[in-house]
RNA sequence: GGCCCUAUCGUCUAACGGUUAGGACGGAGCCUUCUCAAGGCUUAAAUCAGAGUUCGAUUCUCUGUAGGGUCACCA
């Protein structure tokens, strides 16, 4: 019968972050599971915060996550509707025009309120089940600012009944806003549509997710190299899980198996640590294109690479880092330490060292052309099991100072797959170049 | 403070009223290993407290406690 439609409604005045698009993540889940639309209805009411790039980016973010709109709506397009149903209630008596005093910049001499009858509401929450409160401290309260201005409860009420949503999928710091608008909602006789009051996302402080305490705005995980499936998967676990054990979920998986009745009811705190975590497996399955593009960087980066940074890096950010640090050698040539490359046992022996580099290079001088790591490893592990069968210094005297030679680094790939990369000609000239510091 | 919401490992969470309370991230250890990473194995870690209902409560009820949200001519 009818379609569900779910609305995912925020306000441009300022950049958004994680906790605002989650409800857009479950709003837009909400109505591809069940077949229906999903609307984004900016709402743009108060004029003087609302900015155009903040809607840019709004928008911008969307497109990026991939949840896009069945509808898109501007609250200042419903000026007339408004200012109709405004007066409406005025001529009903169900509101009136009030004479205020100021008592900020800004404020009006009239504005309309509404005629409120008090008494106890219930509403049934999707999540949470019935919620009652009492409307009588909320008073008189003010729908809008003058005709033409209504204010954030009027208007939503209005055009969640015109765009027939019979979701309202919110975050739940809006259940205490549920009330007055309900109020509004029957005086302006439009049918009851369904509450789902999502639990908030908190910060590690425990508090909820706000801009003012330094919770990111999403373009800015975009910017760090985190892939859309990934924030797109890790949003849509918490507060919700598909029932079974699966962590990893994709656009597809989640459509399929998203279910409000599955929500959580308790808040729950951001933890980009997981957050990282979900998009390094995310970034594995990309193939080695969609990997090179989401690098972006200006060289080419070859199979081996992208295995590199695929078992490393958690985020594009860091993957970059990489190229930039410790896989730098794969790039140019490093800059060697005599102290470093001779072998920590047997201790000062740089004789020793330059002695087993020698037999490396001799080793390798008879292969020729693109080796695979395997190949490589086949032919220089004789040499250091040799070493540690002689007890001297183990493996590590022949394949410290070699992967040292190689890399320059303390740290890097293993020596097999650093010559595999780089080449038998390079790598020869390299262990050269290690020899001849310690001739 | 009023009103409202919530409560399982550090974090995200699973568990028809009956389980050795499970998984994931993170941590620790071991294996692999010249280093780093990855991988494999193992491990520590939780039902907020107190009553009640019940043969039996993580699960239902109440009270307390704690945390959170909200109290605008913002949304």
């Amino acid at each position: 019968m009818n379609q569900t439609v779910t609305r995912f409604a925020p306000s441009p005045t300022g950049l958004l972050h994680a906790g605002n698009y989650r409800t857009a993540v479950f709003a837009y889940l909400f109505a591809k599971h069940t077949g229906g639309k999903f609307i984004v209805r900016i709402e743009d009411t108060d004029a003087a915060r609302s900015k155009p790039e903040y809607e840019a980016n709004i928008l911008e973010t969307l497109e990026w996550l991939n949840l896009p709109a069945d509808a898109l709506y501007r609250q200042s397009e419903h000026r007339i509707r408004h200012r109709e149903l405004l007066e409406k209630l005025v001529a009903e008596n169900k509101a009136y025009v009030s004479k205020e005093t100021p008592k900020n910049p800004g404020d009006r001499e009239e504005v309309i309120r509404f005629r409120n009858p008090g008494g106890d509401y219930t509403f049934v929450d999707v999540i949470h089940g019935e919620i009652k409160t009492n409307v009588d401290d909320l008073g008189d309260f003010i729908i809008a600012r003058s005709f033409d201005e209504p204010v954030f409860h009027f208007a939503v009420v209005v055009d969640d009944a015109d765009e027939g949503v019979t979701h309202i999928i919110r975050g739940g710091d809006h259940i205490s806003n549920t009330a007055r608008q309900m109020l509004i909602r029957s005086a302006l006789g439009f049918a009851e549509p369904l509450y789902a009051h999502l639990p908030l996302i908190m910060d590690n402080q425990h508090k909820k997710l706000s801009k003012r305490y330094g919770a990111k705005a999403l373009t800015e995980y975009r910017d760090m190299g985190i892939l859309p499936e990934a924030l797109l998967n890790y949003l849509a676990s918490l507060g919700w899980n598909p029932g079974d054990d699966r962590e990893y979920l994709s656009r597809e998986d989640l459509s399929e198996a998203f279910d409000l009745s599955r929500v959580q009811k308790g808040s729950a705190i951001f933890d980009e640590v997981k957050l990282l975590s979900v998009n390094q497996h995310w970034m594995r399955e990309l193939s080695d294109d969609d990997f090179a593009k989401h690098l972006d960087v200006g060289r080419t980066t070859s199979h081996m690479i992208i295995q590199l940074l695929k078992e490393r890096a958690k985020s594009f950010k860091e993957a970059r880092e990489m190229l930039s640090r410790e896989l730098k050698c794969l790039f140019e040539e490093p800059v060697l330490d005599r102290d470093q490359l001779v072998a920590k046992e047997p201790k000062d022996r740089p004789d020793m060292t330059k002695s087993a580099l020698e037999s490396l290079s001799e080793a390798l001088k008879a292969l020729s052309g693109g080796v695979s790591p395997e190949v490589v490893k086949d032919s220089i592990m004789p040499l250091a099991d040799a070493e540690e069968a002689k007890g001297k210094g183990g493996r590590g005297a022949v394949l410290w100072p070699l992967r040292y030679a190689l890399s320059g680094q303390e740290r890097s790939p293993d020596p097999f797959t650093l010559i595999s990369i780089l080449g038998i000609k390079e790598s020869l000239s390299r262990i050269e170049k290690a020899i001849a510091i310690l001739s």
